[in-house]
DNA sequence: CCCCTGCTGACAATTCCTGTCAGGAGGATT
DNA sequence: AATCCTCCTGACAGGAATTGTCAGCAGGGG
C-alpha cells in the first residue's frame, strides 16, 4: 500500500499550498524521483482530480474530488436521486419531506460540480400525489409505534370490502406495488400480513408492547418469504 | 490502482451484505484467487477496518472506517432505506447495486444502534423484478452521453405501435409511473420528449454534442411543465 | 466422524512500479 | 532573441510488489 498511501501525501500536499507549487518540491516531499512524480499526477488526475499544470510555474489544485473511496460515485449519487424522487408517490408528505432533507444533507457533502449535476441528472417523478389515495392515519403515530415496538389498533378494509378490528404488531414499513404498506404480525390472526395503509382507519396505540423482538420478527419473516434476489 | 480498487470493491460487498459472507462468494465477486481475498481481508484489517471472521461461517463487518459521519434522523433513515427499495423495481440491475452501495456505505457511517434498527425498518419491495420488462439496452452508454452531454440515436416505439428513429440530447432518467423513462430533446421534433426506456431499441452514441447546455435545457423544461408540488 | 469454512506458509510467475536517460514544448525573464 | 525554468512524454531495465497454485492446520456445525 506504499502507493496509495503516497498519493494520499501528495493530494495533502497539494491541498496544503495555495499557489502553484513546482514538481520538484512535491517530489522531495513525497520522496520520489521527478518522473515519478509526473506519474503520480497522472494518476491523480485519472482518478478525477483537477490539477492545473502550468509550464514555468507548478502545479495548482483546482478541484478536489477525494477520490472515490471516501464519496459516492455518479451513478450511487443517481441512484439515490431517482430513489429518493420516488417517495412523492408514496402520498406520505413527513416521509418525502425526510428524504427531500436526507438527500440535500447528501448533496451539501458532495463536490460543487458533482453537487450542480446531480441536481439534473434525475428528475422528481412526474405522477401527481393525487393519484393515490392519500394517507388519512397518523403516520407519526405508526411510526412511533414501530420504532418503540408497541402494538397498535385499527380498522382495516380489505380488498374484498371486509372490515375487522385488529391488534398488530407493527413490524416495518413498505414500499410494494406502489402502494405504502405495513408489514405486521397479527395478534388476531398470530401470523404475518401486509396491510395497505390507505386502507387502514381509526389508528390507535394498543397495550400490548414486543420488546426486543422485532429484529428477530422481521427476519423469521424474510426467511419465510424470500424477498426478490439481490441481483 | 487495480489493487486500491478492488479492495473497496471488497469493503463495498462486505456492507452491502448484512450477515456472514464466505470468502468464496468474496473472492468470486472481486475477480481473484481464494488467497489473494485472504491476502486482501488482512489489508483491509490492516488499515484499520474491524471484519470478524469466523470458520464454518463467513466474514462479518464489525466497524467501517470511511466516510465522515453524517447524522440522519430515524425518519431520514427510514425514507431513504424505502425509497432505495424501490430501484428493485427498475430493472436497471447498475443502478440497483449502486442503490445498495450508497445505502450500505451510509448504514456504515450510522450509530450501532441506529445501523441495525435501520436495516428492518423499511422492506425491501416485495413485487418481482420480472414483473416488468426488463432494460434491453445498454443503459451505461446512456449514463454516459447524459454524463458527457452528447446525444444518442434510437429507435423508438411509442404507446401507439408507432415505430420511429430519432436522435435525441439525453437530458435525465426519471421514475415515472413506475417505470424508467429517459426525458430527453427531440431533435426531429425539437420539443421535449419522455421515453420509456424499455421501448428504446439499438441504441448508439449519436454526433451531436450539446456540452453545456444540459442545466439550462433541464431547467427549462422544469419550467414548462411544472412537476407536481414538493410540498 | 464428516464437511465447510477461516487462516497461514512457501514458491514461482507475472505484473506493476520506479529511477534513469533523453528529449519536446510553453511561459517568464533577461 | 536568448535563456532559464517548468510541465510533459517515451523507452528501458532493474527491482519490488502482487498474485495463483499447492499444501496444510484449526475451528464450528451436523
Amino acid at each position: 500500500m506504499a502507493r496509495t498511501d503516497r498519493l494520499m501525501r501528495l493530494m495533502d500536499a497539494l491541498r496544503r499550498t495555495a499557489g502553484p507549487v513546482t514538481a520538484q518540491v512535491l517530489a522531495t516531499e513525497t520522496g520520489v524521483s521527478l518522473r515519478q512524480l509526473y506519474r503520480d499526477i497522472a494518476t491523480l488526475r485519472a482518478g478525477g482530480a483537477l490539477i492545473d499544470g502550468e509550464a514555468g510555474l507548478g502545479y495548482t489544485l483546482t478541484e478536489d474530488t477525494a477520490l472515490p473511496p471516501q464519496s459516492f460515485s455518479q451513478l450511487e449519487i443517481e441512484a439515490l436521486v431517482l430513489a429518493l424522487s420516488g417517495l412523492d408517490q408514496l402520498a406520505d408528505p413527513a416521509l418525502t419531506r425526510a428524504g427531500q432533507d436526507a438527500m440535500a444533507r447528501i448533496i451539501a457533502t458532495l463536490p460543487d460540480r458533482q453537487a450542480r449535476q446531480a441536481m439534473n441528472t434525475a428528475l422528481r417523478s412526474f405522477r401527481r400525489p393525487d393519484d393515490r389515495p392519500p394517507v388519512t392515519i397518523d403516520m407519526d403515530l405508526m411510526r412511533q409505534a414501530i420504532w418503540d415496538e408497541h402494538s397498535v389498533t385499527f380498522r382495516y378494509t380489505d380488498l374484498k370490502g371486509r372490515v375487522t378490528e385488529r391488534e398488530v404488531w407493527p413490524l416495518a414499513m413498505s414500499y410494494g406495488e406502489g402502494n405504502l404498506m405495513l408489514l405486521g404480525h397479527c395478534r388476531t390472526r398470530l401470523d404475518y400480513r401486509m396491510f395497505h395503509v390507505s386502507q387502514i382507519e381509526d389508528l390507535a396505540r394498543g397495550t400490548e408492547s414486543f420488546r426486543p423482538k422485532r429484529v428477530a420478527l422481521v427476519r423469521e419473516f424474510a426467511q419465510t418469504r424470500p424477498a426478490p434476489d439481490r441481483r
